[in-house]
DNA sequence: TACAAAATGTTGATATTTGGAGAAAATTCA
DNA sequence: TGAATTTTCTCCAAATATCAACATTTTGTA
């Protein structure tokens, strides 16, 4: 049994999809028993059965950043305009890799002679095809979901340069301990973008403003008193403290 | 769900938008059948439907549109598609800043497991995003029309890594000098690239094949004897002492 | 060898998918 | 606008795939 297995792994994944009778045919046996081997292999979910044919466990069609990409997307393309209305023609921006500031690069499209500073490759590609801008891409080894760069040299290049503003973002927002960053990576990168800003936008659309801390134990202590907070909707009244000397704009 | 939806998927992502005609004939089955694959696609909001043909939605991680308004980018697609089918999963490639080469890269979207060295931002984004892709993004200095790096810091990282395939384009093709770029910078890339790798794949498309050497007078030394060359149509006999002992496929 | 267990093959009923013809809707062009 | 063209939709018959039940063969063991 198991001999079958294998080839028949090895020929799904080699060409994708398979009909059972063709599977039938290259193993010399019948097609029921091409049904019966692949049964428990779909149940393992090593494979995907559908009318017709098997076909390999789909390799992630829609990546994980495009997942994010959509969710709130309304909400986030808001906000986005909101920030590239604060944002003048000619400044020095520093950008985080959050999805967030994805949107915000693509509302700044219109800007020009920008120059940019960013860890995400994606919001470098998508800046730097804006005649007259002048973008740096911060680091070299690119993390899969969302391609973005925490390697050293990835805080070398943000070190060498000073801003005007940097744009960040958050995973989430606690009343009492603050924003928060999913790892130590984005946590020192944003100290680091923070640091070479005069200013700071913080970018968190209404899904942040949430108590539970389930995924982001890290605090990001970045903002200091006079930076701006945009975000689409009224936070609750117990962010009062949390907010209190920051400049928060809502839509 | 159907057996035809992954390469429908492909299809339309790969060039954009498609007519059903053109699917059916692709995927040999009629233009019914294209419409009720189709269907389900369009309510799940993966891809769009407009009279007469179908069309990919927009998405942040999609090549820019001036990627998509490059010239030939039909043929473009048929090259990239011949590339892909030539690399396998888990390779390790070179990529350069072409425009033919981010064809190639979004080609390459189904492939998993590969390690990408490249000087361009889109390539790097593009394919930062698949899961189980190692990219490395060389340069930090984007050029501002195709947002790639020539800076010290790009020859350094591709000098750090060894490739099985490199990936390169050239802006025209000559009879007797060869393969063309146009400036030194792309050249010095071109030759980095290449020789960090055990083969090289030189993606030309018809347009290509032209005597004029108007804005490409830098010759490339960068193919060896067995290097393939993947192009869309059979190029004329005067290239035959230059093509002698490469691997030329045409389609 | 004999027996039981597992694997494979065969058959027939059921379900799904496909292609074709014609009607309906959308698009183009004069 | 109205006719010609193209694209899309609907229904149905044919082709194909799936599943379940039973027969047969192979394998393992005493």
């Amino acid at each position: 049994m198991s001999k079958y297995e294998k080839e028949v792994l090895d020929t799904v994944a080699l060409h994708g999809t398979v009909s059972v009778m063709g599977l039938a045919q290259q193993l010399k046996v019948t097609d029921q028993t091409i049904r019966r081997i692949v049964k428990p292999l779909v149940e393992r979910g090593e494979v995907r059965k559908v009318h017709g044919a098997i076909v390999a466990v789909s390799h992630p069609t829609d990546p994980p950043l495009s997942a994010r990409l959509v969710e709130h997307r309304h909400e986030k393309a808001l906000i986005a305009r909101s920030i590239a209305a604060i944002v003048p023609d000619g400044a020095a921006l520093v950008i985080d890799a959050g999805s967030t500031s994805s949107f915000v690069a693509q509302a700044l499209c219109r800007h020009s002679d920008l120059t940019v500073v960013t860890n995400s490759a994606h919001i470098a590609s998508v800046l730097s095809m804006v005649g007259g801008n002048h973008v740096y891409m911060a680091g070299t080894q690119l993390r899969s979901h969302d391609g973005a760069a925490f390697d050293q040299s990835a805080f070398e290049v943000v070190s060498r340069f000073t801003v005007d503003t940097a744009i960040l973002t958050a995973s989430l927002v606690h009343p009492e301990l603050g924003f928060l960053a999913n790892d130590q990576h984005e946590v020192d990168m944003a100290i680091a973008m923070s640091g070479i800003a005069d200013r700071r936008i913080m970018a968190v659309d209404q899904s942040k403003w949430q108590e539970r801390k389930a995924n982001a134990p890290l605090r990001l202590p970045v903002l200091q008193p006079g930076d701006i907070v945009v975000t689409d909707s009224e936070p609750g009244s117990e962010y009062g403290t949390l907010l209190a000397d920051l400049d928060l704009r809502v839509g």
